[in-house]
DNA sequence: CGGTCATTTGAGCGGAGTCAAATTGAGTGG
DNA sequence: CCACTCAATTTGACTCCGCTCAAATGACCG
């Protein structure tokens, strides 16, 4: 039950994961399950520990009274979630696809506070990435790194399933969906991926695509 | 959004700070000042300890290499900046004004454990917020809730002086400078600003500002 | 008073958004 | 296996918010 949705899981120190981090404790609490868009948390809630994913996807985002949606971070297998600066959520968090989560409590205990705190550091310097990104980077740019970025993420491998749809894709990189899928046809014509389905993604030139980033 | 960061100085949970945060610790470490615009630190220097602001304020912003800059967080007196998930910086700090600061180191203990992660937890979830604005919210309401998050951060007192230049503002809400610009004199022309001079804002209609922040 | 730099204002452009229609594709049932 | 349905995605036409380029104004300082 291990690998369903893949991943290997090399962290180097420049493939910096999301919002989310891998977990570095070895435990087994009850094991959750999600269908594809059910809600884990959502803004209000009293936090009650963090989430590490045995397999499929999660999304975290914010939401404007009047719909307007911002994706934060996508969290994959292997990954973790649930940090709160207060007692409650700040977010939501909603799984993508049919995923499995399990719960984690940390103690006051030195070791875990160390560990939680490596954490939340790469989640901020996650997010904070992701403001450049989004502040100054143009579609192509914000595209072309999100292909590199989930490449990496997934184990980087050639070929690789995208978890999310175009508008996940569109909330995260602060574009709509039909902007994302003239970039994605952009890349395809100019050679950079192939697209063997909807989901499905091939680089044909990894440092094309990287020097595309900015 | 009604509440960028925000925040007057003593730290309610509900109340979270920018990337900097409060300092929690008593301590005299040796005061280190820098004149405007001169750097603290740069983007791959090794990390050397938690800065606390005694007076002025610092920029820390992420360059592209064509020039490009997004300005991260902006650090007030009292606040405190230079977390890092790497044992080198990750980004540039700049003093704004005639700035000293004084520098901090952690050790293992628990009680500055635990205080750097909630530091560090209020500093992810501020990122975090920000992608929001700069993701999905106009430049009339970025504008608004920039100086909304601002006035709370000086003490919520009906007047105040902004520390950055119209520059920072518009590399900070990934606007230009001509943008900014416009949009104060839209706030100004529709009486909920005054601008006492160039630098020195006063609020007239907080409410209504409150509410174009969406 | 003149010079320099920051900011404002104006005019026009363009990248990404909006609105709408066409196409693809995943399911579903016959 | 095929026809049909419905949702997701793609594509097209056009609009507009914020950007670019440029000039005017204002603030500060020797």
């Amino acid at each position: 039950m291990t690998t369903m949705n893949t991943i290997a899981r090399p962290v180097s120190s420049s493939a910096l994961p999301t919002v989310s981090s891998i977990f570095p404790f070895n435990s087994s609490a009850p094991l959750t399950t999600f269908d594809a868009d059910n809600e884990i948390y959502a803004p209000g809630q009293k936090a009650r520990g963090l989430y590490r994913i045995e397999y499929g996807a999660v999304r975290l985002y914010h939401m404007l009274s009047d719909g307007r949606r911002q994706v934060i971070a996508f969290c994959l297998a292997g990954e973790t979630f649930g940090f709160e600066a207060t007692p409650t959520h700040s977010f939501f968090a909603e799984a993508m696809t049919s995923t499995g989560v399990r719960t984690y409590h940390f103690t006051a205990n030195g070791k875990d506070q160390a560990e939680l705190l490596g954490l939340a550091l790469r989640g901020m310097l996650s997010a904070q990435k992701h403001i450049l990104v989004i502040g100054r980077q143009t579609a192509v740019e914000r595209v072309a790194g999100f292909i590199v970025d989930i490449a990496e993420r997934q184990g980087g491998l050639e070929h690789f399933d995208l978890p999310m749809s175009r508008l996940d894709i569109a909330d995260y990189l602060g574009l709509t969906i039909e902007t994302v899928s003239r970039v994605f046809a952009k890349l395809r014509q100019s050679g950079l991926i192939k697209l063997r389905s909807i989901r499905c993604v091939e680089i044909n030139d990894m440092s094309a695509l990287r020097s595309l980033c900015a």
